[in-house]
DNA sequence: CTGTTAGCGCATTCAA
DNA sequence: TTGAATGCGCTAACAG
């Protein structure tokens, strides 16, 4: 049985009450402290924070969602806020949605009666009614990545429409004129990006080509047999846009595996580096995301809205929304040729 | 704020004692049963988890610890281990170490202080002394993928000396001699992995030259320099053996970039498929590591541990430990060519 | 600076 | 079956 604060008295001498204090960071005698300090340590004393949580109300943990624990964004991201949140002494609860929204619902519940402080979600697509206990409990919610059509949340997001037409208007401006696109519109990102293509095609008065609109998933997979679909094309797009990091991947296989080479055969701008980064002789020109800066400016919304909560003596403020919407930058390689 | 139990008692004019048996799955009558559950949903009332755990003295939650959850192999393990949990109604805490022993050493005593049922870790490596917080807590511990090598613990390891050793064998059955391996001494798989490489050739008479041991991290990085490498050689090996996912990776890249191709040009063996295996035209020949098995036992043998527990009313049973030894088994590519 | 007291929300005796 | 009372381990007044 672990020791409890009791332990510590019978130990001591001293009162519950004087225990705790020093404990939470109070003033007390010298003498006192050493004599607890040698108790704690005698008895591997431990806080219980479950009962600590109890009486504050505040478990000085945030609940993490995100829609897929095995993909590397994710896993990035979940770094960065465990680093945050650890500096500022709160852990983290993570839950793993696995893209399956019944799964996600469950999870929030979870993390709703657990009594995290906050959640931080990276939401697999659909309606945020999910998110419909935490609302009732009045717990603050910053997205990360992904936005929700049905209602306005705290969120941080990249400028996916921007980064993926700046992505465009840099082929163009290397002269070329037929420009395939790899994506995934049934994803937020996806949709957004594909819609930052299209816009920058229309703008330029240049034609989208059905055949040049490979729409699938973020994965792989999709990269790897867009990237060969294309290839076998009879009129072949002088350049590529790659909308993912996985569809990078896939893109860089099929076009080494079919001795294609970049950017002499074909042009390719992908999106994020992530590991390929230290390994490809020729590198990818990409737009990057900032993905610390997810983690980060996650974090710190969250921390305003829960200090704004405990400011208004624990009722969350419903004033508006914050959006923040991050800026890509695009990572010169070498994979763009001028035509 | 959420409403209590407290709420439920004024809405429907019944005790606490009544509700809470209720909410726990016990009898009462008919009409009370819809009372109570008309106020449950009417409050939008949710149990405090927080507030049971201090009484029941057991949080149905485990407690996570991975190395880096920015690693795949982690995050596959997490996902089988939240299904598992889920599905006995039990919540994971994650906690991440980045690789970072101190940081693990935090995460732990987090972990105890939140009063997890039980602790699955996936360790970086070290020393068990990083549990002592969990051990003093009397908290069952499984270990996943590593062990400790100052302290035996239950575990679920992979046959990695077997695993290596089988792969060599299978080498040298197609007439090998020549053959190096990419490996990482450094950690804990790397090495056991490399010792089954080195015993098999010892065994098969065969000579370990020692430019062809390429010692690194189990990393794509890795993986690239060291095959690239492997190809400057003047006396170049006839086969490879890669001894991890991301070693695999590199070593793929390398290859395709140096347009040196396999099986005809050299022979690869790896370790696991992951997102490989539906990319390449020609598909690596690779001893694969059976993951769902590891969330799945580990929950399994924890869950053991956590009743014994309950059973010896509340006191941890001291008798020895369970280490489950998973089978690899090899899946046939292409990757390998009869010389 | 220290100790006494009360109570966080719930499950669990034990009587009724 | 139900309810009144007790306590899980801790913090937060308040009084000393």
């Amino acid at each position: 049985m672990p020791s409890t604060i009791k332990d510590i008295r019978d130990e001591t001498g001293l009162s519950l009450a004087t225990i705790s204090k020093y404990l939470n960071g109070g003033n007390v005698l010298p003498k006192n402290k050493e004599k607890i300090e040698a108790a704690v340590e005698k008895l591997h004393y431990q806080v219980n924070e479950i009962a600590r949580g109890l009486v504050t109300n505040s478990t000085r943990t945030v609940g993490v969602s995100v829609f897929d624990v095995t993909d590397v964004f994710n896993g990035i991201i979940l770094h960065e806020i465990g680093v945050q949140l650890s500096r500022l002494g709160y852990g983290m609860l993570i839950v793993d949605s696995s893209n399956d929204q019944s799964r996600e619902e469950k999870n929030i519940r979870f993390l709703v009666n657990k009594k995290v402080d906050g959640i931080i979600s990276l939401p697999v697509a659909g309606s945020s009614s999910v998110l419909n206990p935490a609302f009732a409990a009045d717990i603050p919610i910053v997205l990360l990545d992904r936005q929700y059509r049905d209602r306005s949340l705290d969120s941080i997001t990249l400028n996916n429409r921007e980064a993926a037409a700046g992505a465009v208007n840099y082929l163009i401006g290397n002269g070329h004129k037929k420009i395939a696109v790899i994506c995934a519109k049934q994803e937020y990102t996806g949709r957004e990006r594909y819609e930052g293509f299209k816009s920058a095609m229309e703008e330029a008065g240049l034609e989208i080509r059905s055949e040049y609109v490979l729409d699938g998933t973020h994965s792989m997979e999709h990269g790897y047999n867009a990237m060969n679909r294309i290839l076998k094309l009879k009129d072949r797009p002088t350049a590529v846009l790659s909308t993912n990091y996985g569809i990078n991947l896939g893109v860089v296989m099929a076009l080494n595996e079919a001795k294609v080479s970049y950017p002499d055969d074909i042009s390719v701008v992908g999106f994020d580096n992530l590991m390929l980064s230290n390994v490809l002789k020729t590198q990818l020109t990409v737009m990057e995301q900032p993905m610390e800066r997810f983690g980060q400016k996650g974090v710190e919304i969250l921390m305003q809205r829960i200090n704004e909560k405990k400011e208004n003596n624990g009722n969350l403020v419903h004033d508006g929304h914050i959006n923040i919407v991050l800026s890509s930058r695009m990572h010169m390689g070498g994979s763009v040729k001028k035509i």
